[in-house]
DNA sequence: ACCAAATAATAGTAATACTATTAATATTGT
DNA sequence: ACAATATTAATAGTATTACTATTATTTGGT
């Protein structure tokens, strides 16, 4: 997959920086420094200032590619979500059995990343934990429904979409697709960070994945017409 | 019940706070009219100085009760899930079902709260919007390990507790109790927001609520060994 | 070598998140 | 009633943040 990546492009919406980080090295570099410098000492004490020191550069040249962190977290998980995307429709392409399919789905979707899926100058093991600990906040804001009507969350939702298909396909009696499905992306999230801060909450650990929770949940919950369970 | 909360107090851990925001009349001003402006504004664009404004008084008096904004929506929250304790007791202790107690306790957690569950000073409805939109930015912290040693979570672990005790009685043998507890808990917040920010994400609105989906969630999950299902 | 674009450096502003000090007001004990 | 004490309000000030604007310097293309 990694030959195969190095050769696609990941486009996110232009509205979320001000000039394209992919297209000059201190952009790509601003990109690499953020994701290390998020993930080490959190989204509220990122700034700008401490992103310019890190990279060599300057505070007014980061603000030349983004308005500000808000719009930088953005581009971030979006990218996020666009690689989740990339990685489930390549890893499900092939398969015609709508069960098996889900399956897929569902485990490339909730479970960890492994360190040598990297590529690029994108560390997605680092990224893949800012997502965890950060995505909400990128829309947990009193902007969320003009950011949402420019089309700022358009690849998760569908992504969203997406995973709501291939469970109607295995049960189209199902009354909850859509919330199912959200729940299962947002739920991921939350139990991989539960199961790194409050353990007590969560039965997830290294053995027993959120992976396995949400495929015996899904399995459970629909009625598969035909193939697996 | 509105005669019954009348009579309880519910006890937050005393490190959240400076001074008691029930000890005073000033104190608990600040409470109400912050439960007003965070719901108004958002938690971002809230500060002490607002709130100083909104209440007459001054930014100084305020931070003799709480040291920060974030201690502050830690009281609100820790508040709230107290609140929802309370409920799931009180409204489940003289069943004897527990696939009845487990009904219960879902429709009480998931359930929006309406108008009229007011009582004091706390504006109930208002405070479930402010959790709905904001109780994740409480833990998605880098101090989040520190103050959950503090006990600043241990009325939501609780409750999370409380629940998955419930599921666990229902079916036994169901090997992720806890990671559906905390699933329910932490999934209905994000349907409710979902459900007024991003429709197409979910199937529930006003006729099909949250509450119909989790508890179909669970029925079809768990091996209920007694009574219904 | 020269021009244009990109980047870096510097400076400055308004707002935020506080702290410290003092003044005014309420509450309590005798 | 009145002094002592606690509480609250007002004022001022600081360090940091989140930017904007201006100018200088570097880099790459022709």
């Amino acid at each position: 997959m990694d030959q195969l990546l190095q050769n696609i492009k990941i486009e996110i919406n232009e509205k979320i920086f001000v000039k394209n980080p992919e297209s000059s090295d201190l952009g790509k570099r601003i990109i690499e420094s953020s994701i290390d410098l998020i993930n080490e000492i959190g989204f509220e004490q990122f700034n700008f200032k401490k992103l310019g020191t890190h990279i060599g550069s300057n505070e007014s040249s980061v603000y030349r590619y983004f308005e500000n962190k808000h719009k930088l977290l953005l581009y971030l998980t979006s990218w996020y979500w666009a690689w989740m995307e990339y990685k489930l429709v390549i890893g499900t392409i092939q398969m015609t059995d709508p069960s098996k399919k889900l399956d897929e789905a569902i485990r490339t979707l909730t479970k960890v990343i492994n360190a040598d899926s990297n590529f690029s100058h994108i560390d997605e093991v680092k990224l893949q934990n800012i997502v965890i600990a950060e995505y909400s906040k990128s829309y947990l804001t009193k902007e969320v429904d003009s950011e949402n009507k420019q089309g700022y969350f358009s690849i998760y939702k569908r992504l969203v979409e997406r995973l709501t298909n291939l469970i109607k396909e295995v049960d189209p009696s199902y009354k909850f697709p859509a919330s199912l499905s959200s729940c299962i992306l947002e739920g991921a999230l939350h139990q991989h960070f539960i199961k790194q801060h409050f353990k007590a909450l969560t039965d997830c650990d290294d053995q027993l994945t959120p992976t396995d929770f949400f495929l015996n949940l899904v399995s459970s919950t629909l009625s598969y017409s035909n193939g697996k369970d």
